[in-house]
DNA sequence: AACCCGGGGAC
DNA sequence: GTCCCAGGGTT
């Protein structure tokens, strides 16, 4: 497939405008060009998935400070990873990048691959993290799209981008772009910064683009129809009961299998609110395996998922302290310190759980 | 191709 | 309330 590119001169301007209104960012050099930890640019760009950059500076910079590199990550016991990204979200990110970080020093001798082949294949890693490690951190000439590339293409050519064929063709001409440039990193960034700064969804602000004369979007007056919007489904609502259990102290967490949502994390007890609060009691002590006496209603917590919302019913409840039995989606369970949550797996689900019966 | 997975900021 | 964010994995 054969694309067009944009002009020399407008690819030069908008390099010149990064240059000059380059975000300081903790994953960046302080110096355009320096040398970068491949390991870094890894976790950055997990972390950015999905995810906001003014979201993500403070976790970045924890977990480096935790995990500073490979062999520390891939030594790491799982529950302290998923502590370092408590609160952030898409668990199973920290869990890939956990269990990247193990591939790669058991089949890669610790070094992040550079080869495109092998970075495919390591956990985690899908086709723009690919593209982002090779062009970011190894100065290759690979090409990634983001929803903000994605955005700036649809505009500058005006595309019909909807399906397999519009990402197909989006690729293209990343591709095609980055491939006449002589400094893919900071190409890609340009490009990135653009999308994430001044080509916004809504609003672009056009007119501090460098690049808008080349805009066919712009020229039409059609910059907010593209990239075309997808109709969202309406999200459907769970209700739940959840049980706050303390002992002197501590509070009652289970940890959620790894291949059920938040997964790994540690949560107060939350079952299907089958039957009503009427028959939380039972509910509630069959999940832990154990009489649940003294039941009292603390309140509600609402909680907006991508795809569901979370209503629970929150109980106080009284739990002997053993035994406890593990089942499905619990696999274990211990009493935390209420004042040492910070040190484990959480979600902002349950720390509102934990939060509303306090 | 459709669906699943968190959380938050901007409007 | 809606949108969407430096997406990837599974079915």
């Amino acid at each position: 497939m054969t694309v067009a590119v944009l002009e020399a001169g407008a690819r030069r301007a908008l390099l010149k405008w990064f240059d000059a209104n380059r975000r300081d960012l903790p994953w960046r050099p302080a110096r355009p060009g320096a040398r970068r930890d491949p390991y870094a640019v890894w976790v950055s760009e997990i972390m950015l998935q999905q995810t906001r950059v003014d979201t993500v500076v403070p976790y970045f910079t924890r977990f480096m400070d935790r995990f500073p590199t490979v062999r520390t990550l891939a030594d790491a016991p799982r529950d302290e990873v998923l502590a370092a990204w408590s609160g952030l979200g898409y668990y199973r990110r920290a869990r890939l990048l956990h269990d990247g970080a193990r591939d790669v020093e058991d089949h890669h001798g610790g070094g992040v691959p550079s080869n495109p082949d092998a970075l495919a294949g390591v956990p985690g890693v899908g086709p723009y993290t690919a593209g982002a490690i090779l062009s970011l951190a190894f100065g290759q000439p690979a090409a990634l799209v983001d929803g903000t590339v994605a955005r700036v293409f649809s505009r500058w050519f005006v595309l019909a981008d909807g399906g397999t064929k519009g990402r197909a063709l989006t690729w293209e001409l990343a591709r095609a772009h980055v491939a006449v440039e002589a400094d893919p990193a900071r190409w890609n960034e340009a490009l990135m910064e653009l999308g994430a700064t001044v080509c916004l969804p809504r609003s672009p602000r056009c007119g501090a683009c460098p690049v808008s004369a080349h805009c066919a979007a712009r020229a039409g007056g059609v910059e907010e129809l593209h990239p075309r919007k997808v109709p969202r489904a309406s999200v459907p609502t769970e209700r739940l009961q959840a049980l706050v259990a303390r002992l002197r102290g501590r509070v009652l967490l289970g940890r959620r299998a790894e291949d059920a949502r938040f997964g790994g994390l540690w949560e107060p007890p939350v079952v299907p609110a089958a039957g009503g609060t009427g028959a939380a009691g039972r509910n509630l002590s069959a999940a832990v395996g154990a009489p649940v006496t003294a039941l009292e209603v603390a309140g509600t917590v609402t909680h907006v998922l991508t795809h569901r919302r979370l209503t629970a019913r929150v109980f106080r409840g009284v739990v002997a302290s053993r035994p406890l039995r593990a089942r499905h989606p619990y696999e274990k369970w211990m009493w935390v310190d209420v004042r040492r949550l910070a040190d484990v797996g959480v979600s902002t689900f349950a720390r509102k759980l934990i939060e509303r019966a306090s």
